[in-house]
DNA sequence: CGAAGGACTGTGACCGATAACATACTATAC
DNA sequence: GTATAGTATGTTATCGGTCACAGTCCTTCG
């Protein structure tokens, strides 16, 4: 096998068709300005030389964009693994390439550092993430390039003034959780939250911790301190502790499904049977929450089907001629598994 | 705020700072050809203008390359999700944006169906994939840009005439597990097996299978027939029945966590008890291994090193100043948590 | 004092494409 | 038969950079 020269070029097919490298970007984009025999020639040349377009040259030169850049949370958050993926997922159909770069928490973000991330000024860019350094990344690209970015968050289902939000509407969700368990008798539920932006701008409370508490008020209902985890396991469950070793606990919401596997892990330590004792809801129906055990009673949510809207809403923001997807998704529904169930008579 | 006008280029910098674009090169470039004083002005330039180097045209000029795109296997799996995670944090810290792209095995490829996916030909690549797409897109980069791709695949510690490829020693990690059940005392043990790929060069077994079956022989016990499941756990829900129900059946050695997830659920549901009735150990030790229950016993990988290691292979590969990294990891080592025990005398 | 050499900077071609405009050739209409 | 649209194709500028090379200017040395 001969060793790899350099890639054919557009004018490389030109030559070997005895037409214009013009006349071959016209066969390429599919212009209908060709004759058909021309283009012919022109598709053989391509093939006979393995000509592929090079895309950098193609954005380069003004032509339609086809790359998006993710700026995302740790992947392996489920909400950001499916979302991503739902993204990817889109593009892929579309043809377009995706980049992705993580927002580390544990680095300071100037707004430098999250232009500095992109191929180059412009770029479109969705923004999949809820903490501090997400907040910071859709402000910048706000300010810097609002037409080429959207944000996955949180839905709040005021038709806001934020074209370029996208989302769940997890409050609902939430409320709707809350009082699942309310009906099965619990006389108040707790709340293991979920961490949320610090920033002076930022919201204080998840909108999952907004829903419970609307819930619980709605109901006339004590409102428990929320209890703060970190996102991962270990973390869910050192925070998880003095709830489940509180007697007066019968059920917590947790603020999705890792925390409530560690919540239901440290109820079993030390003694207390879920749902028997303990009744337990997460979020999110991770692909293990039905194989737990007990099976995990959680509000399922579509993170693919956003991440898939997010991309057709830029594309609806980049080029108007694509219709704008709409902006509501199929409402996170509740999943009632085994550990959620009426609190014990005492 | 004025409207987003377009973006400063290297020659808006130079006019503004009194060079030429070649000047405002070298500076952005850090050459040491370029006095002081002028770069100084230089950098005020960019900094008064908000001047980012676009990446595309640096590539298309033939700078340096500061891209690769990842091919990879459904990212809901741990051991891709954590591999890219290794790949992006090092390509991040190295300036380097990631592109990625998944090969979706419901998809059929062709070759062109491969590289079409690259922005560019000669586009840096990592495979991610160990499965059927996996092997064709290694096949594929192999033929078409040997010098500029990297296969994350399972590495066998024969130092290989294949200088692309690294990875995790999967079979010595296999034996290591194997052994732990058979010194717990049980008479063999059976194998709920990850998908291989099924082409003709592909092998038939993981090496995770391979180990398993040559700590058998080593030890003189029976080779029961190898039980293969798909990825998804309810797929090995499914395919782990026969062997939960099968009474003589002790101890199971699991391709991965997802499928002793399920695995453990299948035991319980029929009443058998893990360890008591039954020994189970997975692979990969995911974040919820600590905390399920039983509390799994599995082995670690760090994928993400691998990937770590692969970004810096690729490096080396196409900058031959970069040095090479270590090809041995370190090896994947066994934890003993509770789902593993003697089998109950009879 | 002139030549050699190093340090700094500029010029023009080029990477692989698209956009805008120009031109040649065909039909159709008057 | 000629003006009048189209249709098919070519030409040139441009995108934002890098590369190779060519000049300056100032030292330093013989």
């Amino acid at each position: 096998m001969a060793a790899a020269k350099k890639a054919a070029s557009i004018w490389d097919v030109a030559r070997l068709a005895g037409v214009s490298h013009q006349t071959v970007s016209r066969v390429v984009n599919g212009s209908p300005r060709v004759a058909p025999g021309t283009r012919d020639r022109v598709m053989d040349a391509i093939a006979e030389l393995g000509y592929r377009p090079n895309r950098l040259a193609r954005t380069l030169a003004g032509g339609a964009v086809q790359s998006v850049t993710v700026l995302t949370a740790d992947t392996s958050l489920y909400g950001s693994e499916a979302s991503l993926r739902g993204i990817e997922k889109a593009a892929r159909a579309a043809g377009w390439s995706v980049s992705i770069s993580v927002l580390d928490p544990a680095e300071t973000h100037s707004d430098a550092s999250i232009t500095m991330r992109l191929p180059r000024a412009g770029e479109p860019v969705i923004v999949v993430a809820h903490d501090d350094p997400g907040m910071r990344a859709r402000r910048t690209l706000l300010a810097s390039q609002p037409e080429a970015m959207v944000a996955i968050g949180e839905y709040t289902g005021k038709e806001p003034d934020e074209p370029w939000l996208i989302g769940l509407d997890d409050g609902a969700a939430a409320v709707e959780a809350t009082r699942h368990l309310l009906d099965l008798g619990h006389s108040t539920v707790h709340h293991l939250a979920i961490p949320t932006a610090k920033g002076t701008e930022a919201v204080l409370k998840s909108h999952r911790a907004e829903g419970w508490i609307e819930a619980l008020r709605q109901a006339g209902r004590h409102v428990p301190p929320v209890v703060y985890s970190g996102w991962s396991i270990p973390e869910a469950f050192e925070a998880v502790q003095p709830l489940v070793r509180d007697e007066t606990v019968t059920a917590i919401l947790c603020g999705n499904d890792d925390l409530a596997l560690a919540a239901i892990r440290a109820a079993h330590l030390i003694g207390r049977d879920v749902p028997g004792d303990l009744s337990i809801v997460g979020f999110d129906n991770t692909p293990f929450a039905a194989y737990m055990t007990p099976a995990l009673t959680t509000v399922n949510q579509d993170f693919e089907a956003v991440g898939r809207g997010a991309f057709e809403l830029l594309r609806h923001r980049l080029d108007g001629s694509v219709p704008k997807p709409k902006p509501c998704w199929p409402s996170p529904e509740l999943i009632v598994r085994d550990s959620s169930g009426p609190p014990k008579r005492r």
